[in-house]
DNA sequence: GTCTTTCGATACGGGTCGTAGCGTAACTCA
DNA sequence: TGAGTTACGCTACGACCCGTATCGAAAGAC
C-alpha cells in the first residue's frame, strides 16, 4: 500500500508516520471515535494537518492502520495442552481488549465498516486473517499432542480444516468481544476456564456419564446434521483431574 | 424514562415519537452513524429539530432507543431439541443482524459505549438482559427434555445457572456477531449446524472413541480446573444419526 | 376562555471536515 | 554544485453539523 518509494524528491518522513499513528491511538483513547479530530491528531503528532491527508484519504483509513498493529502482540506460547492454550489466548485477548485504545478503536472501525465494503475487506485482511494463525497453531499443536485427530488428507480435508479454524476463531474471539464490549462484563480467569471447558467438551459434557436420556424426544426435527464440515476429534490428551469446569 | 405524563398543557405527539424513531433507523441505514445528522432525522420525520432535542438529549440516546426494539423480534419456538433450538436461534439472530439497520445501529451504539459508562449500562439493560430470556428458556426446555441436568438447588446453584446463561449468551451471540460483522462472512445453515455441534459436544467430541492419547504430555500445566462453575450435563436427547457435524 | 405545554421555524456561535495555495525543506541526479 | 522533484508547515477557506435560544402559534386541560 505505502510502497513505490519515489526515487526522487524529498522522501516521506517515517518518523511522521509513526508519530501520526501513535497520536491517533492516544487521541482515540482520550476522545473516542467521535471526539477524534484530524486537527487534534496533527497537533499531537507535531505535524501539519495536510500531512495527514497526504497519507490517508480520511479518518477511517487512518484509524484502521492505527488499530491493526495493536493485535499483533497476541501470541500463543505452548502451555502444554489444548485447554491451557485456549484459556491463555482468551485471557490475553481480553487483556488486550480491556485497554481503552483497543476496544474503542476496534469497535469504531467495525461500526464504520458496516456500511463500507472496502473497510470490511481491510479489516478482514489486516486483523482477522492476520490473527487466525493463532488458531491454526493451536490446532496443529493439539494434533501433535494427540488431543485432536489430524486433518483429513486431500483438498476436501484442507477445506474442512479451514472451516474449523474459521469457526473456532469466531467463537473464541466473538465470545470475548461480546462479553467485554456488549455485555460489558469482565473476563476473569474463572470465565476463561469455563469457556475453555465448554469449547472442549460442549454443553452436554461434564456429566457423570451418558444421562438417562428422557423419552421426551423431538416431535419432528428436520433430518439435518449429515456429519459434514470441519471435522476433527480426539480426547483431551492429559488426564484432567475432573471434567474441569463443566458448563 | 418518558413517563410522568403531564396532566396539563399540550400533550406530546406519540406520532412524532414513532416518526422520529423510524426516521432514525432509516437514516442510520443509509448514512451510518457518522452520516446521521439530527437535522436530517428531523426532516425525514417531518418534525422540527428542536422537537428531537426535547425528547433526547443527544444522538447517542436517540439511537439506543431506536435500536433496542429491533431485537425484540427474536423468539425461540420449541424446535424439539436443544440442538435444533440452538441452530434456530443462531439463524434467526444472523438474519436479524444482516439487515443493515440492525448491524449498523448495534455496532454504532456499542462503539460509542466503549467510552460512555451510562450508555454501556443502557445497552446492558435494554438489549443484553432483555434478550437473555432466550437462553434461559432454551435451557429450561432442554432440562425438561432431559438433555441437560436440572440446576443445583440453593443460591449457589442459582448463581451457577446464571453464570451458565451469561456464558452461553456471550458465546452464541458473540460468535454470530463476530462472524457477521468482524469476519464479514455469511452465517449459513451449515455454519449454524456446525456451531451447534461444537456447543453441544465440544472440540474433542465426534471422535470414534477416546483417542489413543499421545504420551506428549504437558510439561508443567498449572493445576487449574477445579470442577467449579455453572455445571450442567446430559445427553443429546434425540439419537442423532451421527455425531452430526463435528468440529 | 384561560393556562400550560408542545410544536415549527429561524437564527446563531462554535466546531470539524477536507481542500487549496504558498513558500520552504530535503533529497536525487546530472 | 545546481536543477529538478517531492514532502512539509502554515494559513485560509467553504461547507457542514451540533446543540441552543427565541418566538409566535397550536393543542389540549381545567
Amino acid at each position: 500500500m505505502a510502497d513505490s518509494p519515489r526515487r526522487t524528491g524529498r522522501p516521506r518522513s517515517t518518523a511522521a508516520d509513526r508519530a501520526i499513528l501513535d497520536a491517533t491511538r492516544s487521541a482515540l483513547v482520550e476522545l473516542g471515535w467521535g471526539g477524534l479530530t484530524m486537527g487534534d491528531v496533527a497537533l499531537r503528532a507535531g505535524v501539519a494537518k495536510t500531512t495527514l491527508y497526504r497519507r490517508w484519504s480520511n479518518k477511517n483509513e487512518l484509524v484502521v492502520d492505527a488499530v491493526a498493529v495493536l493485535f499483533d502482540e497476541l501470541e500463543l506460547p505452548d502451555r502444554g495442552s489444548l485447554r491451557a492454550d485456549v484459556e491463555g489466548v482468551v485471557l490475553s485477548f481480553a487483556e488486550l481488549l480491556e485497554r481503552p485504545e483497543t476496544k474503542t478503536s476496534l469497535m469504531a472501525v467495525v461500526a464504520e465498516a458496516t456500511r463500507d465494503e472496502a473497510l470490511r475487506a481491510r479489516i478482514r485482511t489486516a486483523i482477522v486473517e492476520r490473527q487466525k494463525h493463532l488458531v491454526v497453531e493451536g490446532r496443529r499443536r493439539a494434533q501433535i499432542r494427540g488431543e485432536l485427530p489430524p486433518d483429513p488428507p486431500g483438498p476436501r480435508g484442507a477445506a474442512q480444516a479451514a472451516r474449523a479454524v474459521d469457526l473456532i476463531f469466531d467463537v473464541i474471539a466473538g465470545a470475548v468481544v461480546h462479553r467485554c464490549l456488549v455485555s460489558a462484563e469482565r473476563v476473569t480467569p474463572v470465565w476463561a476456564r469455563t469457556l475453555a471447558a465448554l469449547l472442549l467438551s460442549g454443553l452436554t459434557a461434564g456429566a457423570p456419564g451418558p444421562a438417562p436420556a428422557s423419552p421426551a424426544a423431538a416431535p419432528s426435527p428436520p433430518p439435518h446434521g449429515t456429519a459434514e464440515e470441519t471435522g476433527e476429534a480426539g480426547s483431551d490428551g492429559r488426564g484432567d483431574q475432573k471434567p474441569a469446569g463443566s458448563v
